[in-house]
DNA sequence: TAATTTTTCACGTAAAATTCACGATAGCCA
DNA sequence: TGGCTATCGTGAATTTTACGTGAAAAATTA
């Protein structure tokens, strides 16, 4: 069996300044790259500027509650997530489990089971990584979208934030979850019926007046000039799309 | 958060009787296929039998041991394994982790954890059985057309675009289908009735006019000469055909 | 209740699909 | 070889569909 001793990044969301520091020199002294954070608020922001490859989570923080966070950071990513918790309750195992937690360790525990846990957790990230890059329809998200230099469009996946012209903009949630559908797969054209399934549900196939109307509230709050839409676009006959993401730098 | 349910194959490799008709009992409840096993010699045939999606191995085996049974099921399997053990020594948690387990949990354990890491486990196994089902479908049609260099003629499937002579080429629904169907069968003549059956749906045969305004339409959109077609050519009497594509790499 | 969000409707416009008439070409047979 | 005919290519008019728009009713939320 293949012990893959990868060097990988690791966000490290952890509330006590003593496990935190531990964790991170140890984890660094095994060559990983890790960036450690205090509270849910923090995570986000770090989440989505460093793309950890794994995440070793604090249940019990002060801001934003880690299982929110847990939920929002799946909103966007794949990476495994390993809770680390003092509380041994059931029903906080299954909470964390069922919202998207791969694994789930109580404090205290051995550090070597630990990396243990997270090789195994990177074994399987890794065969799913491969997976992806060679299939056509499985592309890696990104944490935000944006297109059009600064004065253009910009979506924070980790922060459900959206901004265009520099302002941020207010989305009610089915706009920005119609918003999120079209800018997860920039430069491919959605269909109506698959908009209208993801973002409805399904049995909403024929209701093109959705689209339309929300479409255009849309390009009313992010187009410079609605009458002539630079980022909502629409394929005649067929749907709507978004152009592809700037290049990563520019 | 998806808390997907679904029913599925189970492998329970348990030496203790009355711990095996326990987990048989409440994974049948839940509507599971449960199997359920003494010892490793056992677990081999069986897993080779009835191919199970998931598996709970005790290590404590009297024929062959877990860990080797881990092992050799590795060899062809990738069906998740949460590991389901008496002792609690790090020593014994990482050989298993890294000899391919999953999750390890100690007895005695919370049902409902289980449950939850059950969930958690397939979780991941049915988005990695997705992804593969993508990318090793044998007879998927291939991402993208192309013909004639750079220069030519490009059919991308995924993203619904066409590109001719280095420019992308904007076509309507059924411009795009009938060219769809022309190159994901190219170097084979779809006669008349095939293509007017496909593109427009039965009840069009004989319609052959709807087919030479269409063609007409491709060659003024993607032809360089329309007048000495290159790429959507014509078998006097049967039907359409477009080249076989460029050898890959070429 | 007031404010926001979602659902629904009707209409003008732009694009695409359909339809028609005619010119060009290839294969067939005298 | 040369005319004949079925088949294909062409241009353009007409019909149909899809999209953008404003605005208002219904539902939801504070």
């Amino acid at each position: 069996m293949t012990t893959t001793d990868r060097k990988i990044r690791i966000l490290c969301v952890e509330d006590d300044p003593q496990m935190r520091s531990f964790l991170l020199a140890q984890l660094r002294a095994r060559g990983h790259q890790v960036q450690a954070v205090r509270d849910g608020a923090q995570a986000i922001d770090q989440a989505a500027i460093f793309e950890p490859e794994l995440v070793l989570l604090d249940l019990a923080l002060p801001t934003l509650d880690g299982l929110a966070f847990l939920r929002r950071l799946r909103e966007w990513s794949k990476a495994p997530v390993i809770v680390l918790s003092a509380r041994d309750e059931e029903s906080v195992k299954i909470k964390a489990l069922d919202s998207g937690a791969d694994d789930y360790l109580t404090k205290p525990f051995s550090l070597n089971e630990l990396l243990a846990r997270v090789r195994a957790a990177m074994r399987r990230a890794d065969e799913a990584a491969r997976l992806r890059s060679g299939a056509a329809g499985g592309e890696l998200p990104r944490p935000v979208y944006h297109c059009g230099g600064p004065t253009g469009l910009v979506v924070d996946f980790a922060h459900r934030q959206v901004r265009s012209g520099g302002k941020e903009v207010h989305l009610t949630p089915t706009e920005y979850d119609l918003l999120s559908e079209l800018t997860r797969n920039a430069g491919k054209v959605l269909t109506h019926r698959e908009l209208l399934q993801r973002v409805w549900g399904s049995d909403y196939s024929g209701e093109n007046t959705y689209l339309r109307t929300f479409i255009r509230h849309l390009r009313r709050k992010l187009e410079p000039d609605p009458a002539q839409p630079r980022f909502l676009l629409n394929e005649l006959g067929v749907g709507y799309y978004v152009p592809p993401p700037d290049a990563h730098g520019a």
